[in-house]
RNA sequence: GCGGGCGUGGCGGAAUUGGCAAACGCGCUGGGUUUAGGUCCCAGUGGGGCGGAAGUCCCUUACAGGUUCAAGUCCUGUCGCCCGCACCA
């Protein structure tokens, strides 16, 4: 028999897939409801692809296969988040050219998705470092700054000293740099953001437009976005006559304020202190205070200076003390707090540390004596101390005494957000540049769109310097006002990677336009995307921003959906040495060898094997040599049944192989659940092999090789094709036909007091009396009944009779 | 601390709506074909009791309770693990 030779035959197929321009999926203009938009995160190309990334295109390219068949057109692009720091600190590390060395990885990522077999439509690819791509981000960019959407502001900013750039809130975690773990710096600098708060709540409130995405995702970006509501409060300070806004949710302690605090950054400290003997010492402690990190601010001890001024209780007149002390944070808020010590953690840590006074203003109903600090908010609590106030339920006590603020002018219901703009600019070379021009007479401004786009220029010298690289190139950088026509200077920071993913998924749609990012109706035709895959690591960065990218284009006309991704789930990653498998920690293990030595059906079969689509696995090479082993038995029966006569459906295997086409189905479209449908098909090869000669065993290996294709394509044509017929990836998805899954015969179980005692094979179409008759009459079942009287007797249609014995 | 999730054989895992726990695969054990190995084929493989055997009975889904005719699945508590956020007022 004719050894199954894959290496050979996978080069055949996928020659013939990209003839037939098989995966191509062009535009027609004329949606049906028939489109399908299946998207994966696009590949960051600072190397190879490693496993961890062959387990998520698989996936994908798995859902490909399996739409198309099912009738639908489907899109399955692909393309590179080529600009970013990878890129750059390799070339400043090995030399060479950011552009150099991402376009060789392009290529290589493109032979390995080649070799991989994946159904992908080439003629769409995009590389965001492409003038071509980038023009387009940048007029993005100058239709948010025409918005209202993208401003420059000058803010105490996140500083990464290792990379010398700014980062984005989300890009660190823990005070320390998402990407290279350094403990970033607090500066003061002129940024540019993206207004993203302004969709704070429609960031929230439309997350019901989502279908289903992951539970643990949407939980993830509602703390991000951390909506309290709570209310403001004014605090007056007398000698000077101004008043200082707080915000707070704690307003039903608003009578356990014993102390007022600022932080460190709030500008209205030096009007506070000047000219008193405080002076010094509290200019010292926001000196001392800036030059601590994050991190630093957070582990330390909190300390604090007093001002030697006083702000008044709206509600009491009480005289509070101020505080300069950096546990108080300038971003969150107003940056300004009223500490009530007896019913906050932080602040009763505060006070008890400078013997300050603690009054407790809240107590439970029950009238124990609540261990201080209290920080109960509920209806089991009720407000003490508290003057008109006192003896109200805590919660309606707040709304009590935000009602008497409002009527005195002195506070209002107010909601605070965790969620910042989103800060884009960045000090480095490799991104796209901003385009707008600095002029000394006429301001910001914009480079006007026939100019565009504004390419970034080739250098020598990548080093990061604290300011963008650009800065040096003056050929570049002097450019005439577009306004005024005086001297100009370039923008010379470029953008966020993050502001090019965020809408790459449109380009995809309309990839060669050269009049437009995208036609409008186009990527209406296309969008939303239907099926979005992608790891975890993105749950908030990159999937927040698209979401509210896309928010932008809807109020701008641009697009008529208000949410990207309608489904969306996220692929587990792969672990190798117990640490996730990624380029930065250097335990990848490449894809090419083991295609080489097994093949790309085994190495696919088996990453969708391993485990479920979204759990974290161990990657483990055994099972890979399984995978083969299965392929190699599936390719036996093939050529054994070729030589039969053509399929009938008929027999136990003809059922069997219809009871698979029903669980891989649901498998495929409803629960992602690969590995369960491999397994499926696994079974039925299984059960063909126990005896290839019997009735129906060409219908089970036709139909095996049909439902295995989504995940192993190439075998599966080679089969398809010697079982005499034509191309399987144009061939329609299997149906299950009802009367091959009607069975004559069940298997019967027969329980006592619930435990097994005993299975029959009865007619299918026996009535429940029967049933129990049958049950009654086992020896089996009798052994254990003792004779003892039936008390109840449940019967489960098609399934089992449990006697329940007293 | 807050939020999300998980705990099943030697291993990865299956059990989808409360109805036969351990599908499928890896590994391992024994046997066969070929024999240079591998491939390939057959049988076995959660724990324990009784039995020469065919069998048969009991136990088992982190632990302890509960609901139910019936619980891996639902409820309560405990323990352990993973992920996200965290001085956010």
């Amino acid at each position: 028999m004719e050894k199954y030779d894959p290496q050979a035959i996978e080069t055949k197929w996928q020659r013939a897939w990209e003839e037939a321009r098989a995966f191509n999926t062009p535009n027609t203009g004329d949606a049906d409801g028939r489109d399908f938009y299946l998207l994966e995160m696009l590949p960051y190309p600072s190397g190879t692809l490693h496993v961890g990334q062959v387990r998520n295109y698989t996936q994908g390219d798995v859902l490909t296969h399996f739409r198309r068949r099912t009738g639908r057109r489907v899109l399955r692009p692909m393309g590179y988040d080529s600009f970013g720091l990878n890129a750059e600190n390799a070339a400043i590390r090995d030399g060479g050219r950011p552009r150099e060395i991402v376009e060789q990885n392009i290529k290589k990522i493109r032979a390995q998705m080649k070799r991989m077999g994946w159904a992908i439509d080439w003629d769409r690819q995009v590389a965001s470092h492409e003038p071509a791509y980038y023009h387009w981000t940048q007029r993005l960019f100058l239709q948010f700054l025409n918005a209202g959407q993208a401003y420059r502001k000058e803010a105490p900013v996140k500083w990464c000293p290792k990379d010398q750039t700014v980062l984005a809130n989300e890009q660190v975690i823990n005070g320390r740099c998402e990407r290279c773990g350094t403990v970033v710096e607090s500066k003061s600098l002129e940024q540019w953001f993206f207004r993203y708060t302004t969709y704070a709540d429609e960031l929230l409130d439309e997350m019901e437009l989502l279908e289903s995405w992951p539970e643990r995702v949407l939980a993830m970006q509602r703390n991000w976005i951390g909506r309290s509501e709570g209310a403001e409060i004014l605090f007056r300070v007398e000698e000077l006559d101004l008043d200082i806004p707080v915000f707070t949710t704690r307003a039903d302690t608003l009578y356990g304020a014993t102390f007022f605090v600022l932080a460190p950054e709030h500008s209205l400290i030096a009007k506070l202190v000047e000219g008193t003997p405080q002076q010094g010492e509290v200019l010292d402690y926001v000196r001392r205070s800036a030059a601590r990190t994050f991190v630093e601010r957070e582990e330390k001890e909190k300390d604090g200076v007093f001002t030697g001024r006083y702000a008044v209780n709206p509600v009491n007149d009480e005289r509070l003390p101020i505080w300069v002390a950096d546990y108080v944070l300038m971003e969150y808020g107003s940056g300004a707090i009223m500490a009530v010590p007896a019913h906050d953690e932080r602040d009763y840590e505060f006070a008890r540390k400078y013997e300050l006074p603690v009054q407790p203003v809240v107590v439970p109903l029950d009238g124990t004596e609540p261990e201080l600090p209290y920080v109960a908010k509920s209806d089991d609590a009720k407000l003490a101390n508290s003057g008109q106030f006192s003896g109200l339920p805590a919660p309606e006590g707040e709304r009590a005494i935000v009602a008497w603020l409002g009527g005195h002018a002195r506070g209002r219901p107010a909601v605070s957000y965790r969620l910042r703009d989103w800060l884009i600019s960045r000090q480095r070379y490799w991104g796209s540049p901003i385009p707008v021009v600095h002029c000394e007479r006429c301001g910001i401004v914009p480079v006007p769109e026939d100019e565009l786009p504004v390419l970034l220029p080739e250098i020598e010298d990548y080093t990061p310097k604290g300011k963008s690289p650009l800065e040096a190139a003056e050929d570049w950088i002097r450019v005439p006002c577009p306004q005024c026509g005086g001297e100009g200077r370039r923008e010379a920071d470029t953008m966020d990677t993050f502001v090019d993913s965020s809408w790459y998924f449109l380009r995809y749609c309309d990839p060669r336009n050269d009049r437009a990012a995208f036609e409008p109706a186009v990527v209406n035709e296309w969008c939303p995307v239907d099926q979005y895959i992608g790891g975890l690591e993105h749950a908030v960065m990159h999937l927040l921003y698209a979401r509210y990218f896309i928010k932008v284009l809807n109020d701008l006309g641009l697009v008529d959906f208000r949410e990207p991704f309608t489904r969306l789930y996220n692929h587990g990653w792969v672990d190798m040495g117990g640490a996730k498998m990624s380029k930065s920690k250097g335990n990848v293990v490449s894809p090419d060898e083991l295609v080489a030595r097994h093949s790309a059906d085994a190495l696919r079969l088996h990453i969708l094997f391993i485990g479920p689509a979204d759990a974290r696995v161990d990657w483990q090479e055994n099972g890979l040599e399984g995978m083969s082993r299965f392929l190699r038995r599936l390719w036996r029966l093939g050529l054994e049944v070729a030589t039969q006569p053509p399929a009938l459906a008929e027999g136990a295997l003809a059922h069997k192989a219809t009871e698979t086409i029903v669980k891989v189905t649901d498998d495929f479209e409803r629960r992602y659940a690969y590995n369960t449908a491999i397994a499926a098909v696994m079974e039925l090869v299984n059960d063909v092999a126990d005896d290839p000669s019997a009735p129906g065993a060409r219908f089970a290996v036709e139909t095996a090789v049909s439902l295995i294709q989504p995940a192993a394509p190439h075998i599966a044509e080679e089969l398809w094709e010697r079982l005499g017929h034509g191309r399987l990836w144009e061939e329609p998805w299997p149906v299950a036909d009802p009367a091959l899954l009607q069975r004559e015969t069940f298997e019967l179980v027969v329980q006592v007091n619930g435990k097994v005692r005993d299975r029959l094979e009865v007619p299918a179409d026996l009535p429940e009396d029967e049933l129990i008759a049958r049950a009654k009459e086992s020896p089996k079942v009798q052994a254990h009944l003792n004779g003892g009287e039936i008390r109840q007797t449940i019967v489960v249609p098609r399934k089992l009779v449990n006697l329940v014995v007293g």
